[in-house]
DNA sequence: GACAAAACTTTACGCGCGTTAACTTTTTAA
DNA sequence: TTAAAAAGTTAACGCGCGTAAAGTTTTGTC
């Protein structure tokens, strides 16, 4: 590396003996320029320590490289884990992207919106909260800058959606519990911030009432996104007042699963399916952490490998091919049984 | 809002009635211009949707309001948490974190850093992964940057580290559980990623021999960040090969405790202080899910308040400076005791 | 009311790169 | 071998803003 100060793109066009016109266009795309001149690019590049101002680009490229990533809480390895995959595949393509967390606020989300039009984004991907969204100013911020949803669905925003299959998933899992022992009732949140929530109460319905069966409830209050800390108290509570109509809980996700097994634990309730437990318990999600609960979750993983590999092969068409599609598209895609020990 | 376009600063000014500099000036420091003068932009920021373009303003200023954050794996929920809480103070101070994780990987961390230059930020905090980082390399990157250290130290890299007095609270632990029990086991891995974990072995055997006991270890082979599913499988390997001198275990980091109170419930282990209890576990740091483990997890809680405030303090300080501290500071937070049913 | 200080205006340059136009050299294919 | 096509060169402009210099207006103080 020789030490000779290369301030821009000019001084470094002179030290590789190519003009600057000509590596502008390298650095937009290596490919565009003949292999004897990138060689020669190239050779400058590892002797000098040069790389384009990112800034000086963005300001004067019509479309900048970014895109933004905008999760409901990263404080939920669910989340972070399906972050991280996205990144992955930005990356991948050739964007930079920009991860930001709603931390499970609507107001924050919409900050994380705001900021990231200060970026001029290429493109968005958004797992919106949901309910909770303020869904006007989403679909706003939609109509600036093409975005597509995952994970949670807001009706008729954004470009496209993908994301779990919800009736096919509870229909699974209802059906296996159904099968394999008493039918479930249902352990949900009063008001879930989550639209998935509705989605997942009305298939547990309808998958109960095809099995014949008469569907049960168990509603509970609770506020914010500490689901963990629902789960736990107001599964204490249940269980301690006998208010279960059946002995197998399918909790509407693994984070109040989580905490309904620890109530379940300190109630002296011992879950599984062995012929001395007292009661089961099933998620819906499969959590980084389902697999360490005591016992181990029995829930439901969602197929996330097809739904972050779809949103992001589409927002990238939308991208390159510079219009917007005429119609939305909304996957749903199928997810599978996770048999551990609970259920 | 008038629909008037806004192109750039000279549009919003000539609508605004103010000169350009001047308004220039006004959105690097609103309270440099009279009063009336910022009534009069403010008035004109209510009436046109204007906001100065990002990267013009970062090509031209001499130095950015980017302040780089990088953590070992956001997937971790304790991380997720600092970085939550560093993001929250860095934007307080008016500048713009950007939170990258570096997923366990000392080449991701490098890779990390390589992008933060790309945008030239200010400062950053940077959590290394610790022993496994590439301690040449990230500092180099400190030498170009300013950066301050926190969570791991790396000896004599960056300006300033922050992080948890590990002696303090592995003595506070070890002293609770022979207090109130058998002497602990320390449980930890062969070839720990985290340099902390060599500090808390030492601290171990301190806290030990001051309390004339002879110190105990397990050490697990397990390679990378999936602390769970090492101290799931390795706590099922103790446990039923009988291989722990002392029923009270104390694991090197909650993850690691998460897997291993998995094992002891499937192993048919009942933990817990009470009559019946087979078996103590404790450990350290805290982790948000440690509450819902079964039993709950008696612990030692961070500071991280304190580290968090102090880290972003200090690369404040270094930032408005603008020269390095002559010395390099290391802080050592006391952290506490968090009982819960485990031990 | 006068005068200095503070704040503003006008004018102009520079940041580093994308991009175009007009021209020249190299490569490809007949 | 030769002409067309491809790729390169030089020259020049523009992006949106920071910032400096020189001049003008407003403000505050006695």
């Amino acid at each position: 590396m020789t030490d000779k100060k290369i301030r821009n793109m000019e001084d470094f066009a002179a030290v590789s003996g190519i003009s600057r016109p000509t590596v502008s266009k390298y650095f937009n795309d290596p490919q565009s320029v003949r292999k004897s001149t990138r060689a020669r690019i190239e050779e400058a590049l590892e002797k000098y320590d040069y790389r384009p101002n990112i800034y000086a680009i963005n300001q004067n490229r019509r479309q900048t490289k970014n895109i933004g990533l905008v999760v409901p809480n990263l404080a939920d390895p669910f989340f972070a884990g399906i972050a991280r995959a996205i990144e992955g595949l930005i990356v991948e393509a050739g964007f930079s992207p920009l991860l930001l967390s709603s931390h499970g606020g609507p107001d924050q989300e919409i900050a994380n919106l705001e900021s990231l039009k200060a970026i001029k984004p290429a493109g968005v991907l958004l797992a919106p909260l949901g309910r909770a969204s303020h869904v006007d100013q989403v679909e706003k911020f939609t109509k600036e800058i093409p975005t597509v949803l995952f994970d949670a669905n807001l009706d008729d925003v954004g470009e496209a959606f993908f994301g779990c299959d919800n009736s096919q998933t509870i229909d699974l899992i209802v059906d296996y519990l159904c099968r394999s022992g008493e039918p479930p009732v249902l352990f949900e949140m009063e008001n879930p911030v989550n639209p998935n929530a509705f989605r997942k109460r009305s298939a547990y319905v309808d998958a109960m009432k095809r099995l014949s069966h008469e569907p049960h409830f168990i509603r509970v209050q609770g506020e914010g996104w500490d689901f963990e800390e629902i789960g736990y108290r107001e599964g204490k509570r249940v269980i301690q007042q006998n208010l279960l109509p059946t002995r197998t809980v399918l909790c509407s996700n693994d984070r109040l699963a989580i905490g309904f097994l620890a109530a379940a634990y300190e109630c002296g309730e011992k879950v599984g399916i062995g012929p001395d437990c007292t009661m089961r318990v099933a998620g819906h999600d499969d959590h980084p952490f389902a697999r360490y609960t005591c016992p181990g979750l029995t829930t439901i993983s969602q197929d996330y490998a097809s739904i972050t590999a779809r949103s992001v092969e589409t927002i990238l068409r939308i991208i390159e091919s510079g219009e917007r599609p005429k119609s939305r598209e909304a996957s749903y895609f199928e997810g599978r049984l996770v048999m551990r020990g609970s259920a």
